[in-house]
DNA sequence: TATCCAAATTGGATCGTTCAAGATGGCGAG
DNA sequence: CTCGCCATCTTGAACGATCCAATTTGGATA
């Protein structure tokens, strides 16, 4: 095996010192143009790469930002945050950064986890995905000074940090409004229980949507936690009492499982989703879609901001949703 | 912000010298009972954690283990993907080590990519995950003496390197004889073009135990590139063809278009599908389940023995999947 | 009590990089 | 001709851990 290539290699065989060589690589507009040529080709030549752990030894910078994979849980929703690692993996390394995973079974252990990686890694930052009203997480990080972003914005007023989310309420608006336009009227909403941030905001723009069509919501809407038998099991209820033509979901388990309860009703009541996952797409549900990558690319760029210019707290970025026709809808 | 707490702070604070410190995380045994315990005592009251840049710079160790994102495809065999990256999170970090994520489009990129993190972040390992006939990437680590190891055997003989796999054709043949016990006869294969390590090996279960139960397979299967659409397609071929009574897919996009295709038809034709993805769990498909997190735990156990103990390679792993029984066969 | 040996501890060097401060050389002004 | 200045480049030290070699300590032995 070839001899390590180190900044002195390269030094030496451009015949500069090695303070140039650092130059050259962190501020390149301080060295003359022949010198810094003469450096380049040097590196090149040597295929020479500055070797992290010694530059985060001084800088105390990682260049690594950590992100938590989930246990998936049901298999359907995880396939979002799957989904959203993938573009941020992207982006970051667009960027100059590496994503590091972590796992965690509740919020004292990703703390503890917090620490160890703050600890050991000096992780440059982290990406939380998904808020939770009164989220200690997001205290601890801002109490020490940890760059920050989540997905998800904060549900309590008093927080103030970097996030990036998506409209849900303006995703189940124009589901409702795309039903409406369809000339339904009884349209039900299938969502989460009250308390939810995410919940309550998707249950928001179908309510809204409906009183602004002059039809009155009282009465059409079911919560449950969220699951493909729960969904089922609300929707037959539904149906009973009120007899919708279509339902909203708050999410794809919640809408397959009403498409099992209308099974068989003709004419078909109209189901849509949320989050169109692959699980939608491959039976042909009409599901709200996130814009996962651009969530994810815009959660990288609040971060660079962050570490990279002043360490101000960047405006906060609200994304719109699409709706991906199916036939369900 | 307090001072930063590096060994030195735990060495004056327990009144030893900072070597004593090291050795009590490196080789406990060499220090005496009282003074370990008074060290540990100082760690736990500071907080100290081994700083992982600096223990890198002198032992050239990071460890960090590569694994790779995919580009989710159809999105529904990624999620197979996923499970396991959940899983090797996980054991990694019992083992102490961490799971740095990247990407990449094609195996060129893939390589220089590897490149790159052993360059700047002196990756300890890599995961390859879905091995190829004449594999590169698995040339490229060997060749430059690289620790990994494959979740997927290697399929040309020539390779020899520690490997994880779920075997395959096991779990194709389990399926076939529980098709075979509830009475078909006329069993048909959905597969992938021969010349595809996984999907041969796969039709191989099928076949050999169609004919160890005095069966002809001959026109009883089909080949398509994988995806949903491409399954209807083949499965009406075969239905017009020779009337399956029951049909075995190389995958569950396979079997989800099979599905499709058979839909209306009475008494109803027999699927199972592979991989037990969320979508199958969804529709009630019956699918081949591969052990996702026993798998990955045992990749990191490989990797722990080819880093750790000494940098002999070790026996490979075969692992056996089971039936998850659904209602569609 | 002095001596010796092994076990436990200590101080200094080192990994590869960046920071801070110092050295060099060319050029125009006094 | 000399000085100061600017641009450019070089030198020495530091980050926080581990390795290596040297030294101290404690207990057993003569």
């Amino acid at each position: 095996m070839a001899e390590k290539v180190t900044i002195a290699t390269v030094a030496r065989h451009a015949r500069v010192s090695r303070q140039t060589v650092s130059n050259v690589l962190n501020s390149p507009h301080i060295v003359r143009q022949e010198t810094r040529q003469r450096v380049q080709d040097a590196i090149n030549a040597l295929g020479y790469r500055a070797n992290q752990a010694a530059r985060q030894m001084r800088t105390g910078r990682s260049r690594l930002i950590a992100a938590r994979i989930e246990p998936t849980r049901d298999g359907i929703n995880g396939s979002v945050l799957d989904r959203f690692l993938h573009g941020l993996t992207e982006t970051a390394d667009a960027a100059g950064y590496r994503v590091l995973l972590y796992t965690a079974t509740d919020h004292d252990r990703e703390i503890a986890t917090y620490d160890d990686l703050l600890g050991t890694y000096e992780l440059d930052a982290f990406v939380l995905v998904g808020t939770t009203h009164g989220d200690p997480r997001t205290a601890w990080l801002a109490d020490r000074n940890v760059p920050f972003v989540t997905f998800g914005r904060p549900w309590d007023a008093l927080d103030a940090h970097p996030w990036v989310d998506v409209d849900g309420a303006a995703g189940t608006a124009r589901a409702t409004r795309h039903l409406l336009d369809a000339g339904h009227r009884r349209i039900a909403f299938l969502g989460w229980p009250v308390g939810s941030g995410v919940g309550d905001d998707r249950r928001a723009g179908w309510q809204d949507t409906l009183r602004a069509a002059d039809v009155d919501p009282t009465g059409l809407h079911r919560e449950t936690e969220d699951g493909i038998a729960e969904g089922e099991r609300l929707m037959r209820d539904l149906l009973d009492a009120v007899a919708p033509t279509a339902v909203v979901c708050a999410s794809d388990s919640l809408a397959l499982g009403a498409l099992q309860a209308i099974r068989g009703i003709d004419p078909p009541v109209s189901v849509i989703g949320f989050d169109d996952t692959p699980v939608a797409a491959a039976v042909g549900l009409t599901s709200v879609s996130q814009p996962l990558g651009e969530a994810a690319a815009r959660c990288v760029d609040l971060l660079t901001g962050v570490l990279d210019d002043d360490h101000q707290t960047p405006a906060p970025v609200l994304l719109q949703p699409a709706l991906a026709l199916r036939h369900t809808a």
